[in-house]
DNA sequence: GCCGTTTTCGGCCCGACTGTTTTCAGTCG
């Protein structure tokens, strides 16, 4: 059992609870648990029971349904309880807009178990008439459907990287093997990916199959013959595993890796030069002419190696044809992570543990951010709060070394456009990341208006998650970027790419236009607990999927540099 | 169900706002 299953187990408990209107505070026992083993960065498997109860949220019953999960594959209570609750409510308590109780009210009044009936139910209207609802709730209930279909039933990328990073460690034990590499989107870094395309090198094709079904994980085998193979596991994720010889690894890879975009140009570059390329190499006629690695397969068409995260067809060939290729941002570019909260509002580790976790990374600085007053279910600070946390922030900074701790605050833009703390106060900050958390279904311009106070603000040096999306669950606010593009150049504002990885928000669309604006890109990981200040890997793949290089990124500089950078 | 310089109970980041009501569920992180 990877810990993101285990994890699975416990918020379906927790949503089950939910619905059959449980104590409130169990119910969040099972979420929190939920979180802190989706975060963790050790397999379950591998800590001792003693070691389970130390973990934050996690004692002694929840050690042992863990253990019972990771021995048994399953937990008793997760069966009694689907016995209880009609499949299908629990799809409908994650649309924005439904709960327990709506759901509850939806199935027993119009019978709908599933996001079709809700759809259809929508629909006709039929939503609209129920005590509790009306016309805009049946509205928001059919934008969030619209939402939550574009990215289907995708995985997050990070979710993914588990079970891709378990495979191969998997498969590479197999007798005989050689390379083994996860190509597809996921080796472009997409943000989501719809399965995970395996791709192995080895004399023999029956042991690394038989491996591939022996992997934990695999709940069916879907699929097996020669040199394919498919299985599904136990969440629902496919993986395609293709074995190749060594001879063509190169090609399979560039070809399994896509995008289909890209190979169709790949491939017709090839024929301009008398060339034809398939997956197992490079032909002349019938003689392969390059097939071993991928660096041979470009050179073929007289190209440089062109990183997967650049093959979306975005005009890569052309920059690959001139040498003009970036040099993509990579992780230890980054100096310095701009945004992290701390048990002071809602993170879970100390200031004191943040600086180790962040020394941990190498950083030469970081800026402590935790939430203005206006989000007060974080119970976000005042400005009495706010500087009594920059004081502990000083005297902290007193006493480490090799690390700048910048004083900080996530400032909310409220509903109406002003900032969520007086001026007098903001001026006393080094680092000010203004976002919107509240009202994020105003129209256009009145979202836009609002981004636009905060950018045009002396005092507000990054716009955070500038459009708010949760990937597969809410599109972002309706705003008119390339307005906020301008006046973020205009006013030397930074905008946010913030690398949790269901938000990765701004997108690398985005981001692309942003470049083009000569905006300022700043990656920070927003990260609640010491564990998320690895999320700025997913990050650093969004970034390069844009196309950045170090010099587009703020806090890839020195912090003398970085300080330069602010506006006044 | 977790947690404890408030340990074996009684708290649990919990308040403004929206859409819908006329008392309340759900949303924000």
């Amino acid at each position: 059992m990877e810990n993101p299953e285990v994890a699975q187990v416990f918020e379906e408990v927790a949503d089950l609870l939910d619905i059959q209107d449980e104590n409130p505070f169990r119910v969040r026992a099972y979420r929190n648990a939920a979180r802190t083993i989706r975060d963790l960065a050790a397999p379950l498997a591998q800590l001792s029971p003693e070691k389970l109860e130390d973990l934050n949220g996690i004692g002694k019953d929840l050690a042992r349904k863990i253990t019972t999960i990771l021995e048994t594959g399953d937990l008793p209570l997760r069966q009694e309880l689907r016995k209880q609750v009609p499949a299908g409510l629990r799809d409908l308590i994650a649309v924005p807009g439904l709960g327990p109780k709506r759901a509850q009210t939806l199935h027993q009044r119009l019978k709908i178990g599933s996001l079709d009936d809700l759809r259809q139910a929508a629909e006709k209207h039929r939503i609209r008439k129920l005590r509790g609802f009306g016309a805009k709730t049946e509205e928001k209930i059919v934008q969030a459907l619209e939402g939550r279909e574009e990215t289907g039933r995708r995985v997050l990328l990070a979710e993914a990287k588990v079970f891709a990073d378990a495979v191969v460690s998997h498969l590479r034990q197999a007798p005989g093997v050689g390379q083994v590499e996860v190509a597809g989107s996921f080796r472009r870094h997409k943000e989501t990916v719809g399965d995970l395309d395996l791709l192995a090198t080895c004399r023999r094709v029956g042991p690394v199959m038989d491996r591939l079904a022996d992997y934990e994980a695999v709940a069916e085998v879907l699929a097996r013959g020669k040199t394919k193979m498919s299985v599904r596991l136990r969440n629902g994720l496919q993986m395609d595993l293709r074995v190749v010889p060594e001879a063509s690894y190169g090609a399979a890879l560039q070809y399994f890796t896509g995008s289909k975009e890209h190979s169709i140009q790949l491939r017709r570059r090839a024929l301009e030069r008398g060339l034809r390329v398939n997956e197992y190499g490079v032909f002349r006629g019938k003689r392969r002419i390059a097939g071993r690695t991928e660096e041979e397969i470009y050179e073929a068409v007289g190209l440089p190696w062109i990183p997967p995260e650049l093959r979306e067809a975005r005009g890569e060939f052309e920059l690959a044809s001139k040498g003009r290729l970036p040099k993509l941002l990579e992780l230890d570019d980054l100096r310095g992570d701009l945004h992290m909260h701390t048990t002071a509002t809602d993170g879970r580790a100390s200031l004191e543990e943040m600086v180790q976790g962040a020394k941990k990374r190498g950083y030469a600085y970081i800026a402590f951010t935790d939430h203005s007053k206006r989000v007060t279910m974080a119970r976000g600070l005042d400005a009495k709060r706010l500087r009594q946390y920059w004081k502990a922030i000083d005297k902290l900074a007193g006493k480490v070394n090799g690390i700048t701790l910048l004083k900080g605050v996530e400032l909310d833009i409220l509903e109406d456009g002003r900032l969520d703390l007086p001026e007098d106060v903001l001026a006393e900050a080094d680092w000010v990341v203004a976002s919107i958390h509240y009202g994020q279904n105003q129209p256009r311009e009145k979202i836009t208006r609002r981004l636009l106070n905060a950018i045009q603000s002396p005092h507000v040096h990054a716009i955070g998650h500038p459009t708010g999306r949760l990937i597969g669950k809410r599109k972002g606010y309706d705003v008119d970027l390339e307005v906020v593009f301008q006046a973020a150049a205009d006013y030397g504002c930074l905008l946010e790419l913030n690398a949790q990885p269901d938000r990765l928000d701004l997108d690398d669309a985005a981001l692309i236009a942003a470049k083009e604006r000569g905006v300022g890109i700043v990656v920070n990981t927003d990260a609640h607990s010491v564990e998320e200040l690895g999320h700025m890997e997913f990050g650093v793949y969004q970034a390069r999927r844009a196309g950045l290089e170090a010099r587009d990124v703020a806090n890839t500089r020195t912090l003398a540099q970085f300080r330069k950078l602010l506006k006044r």
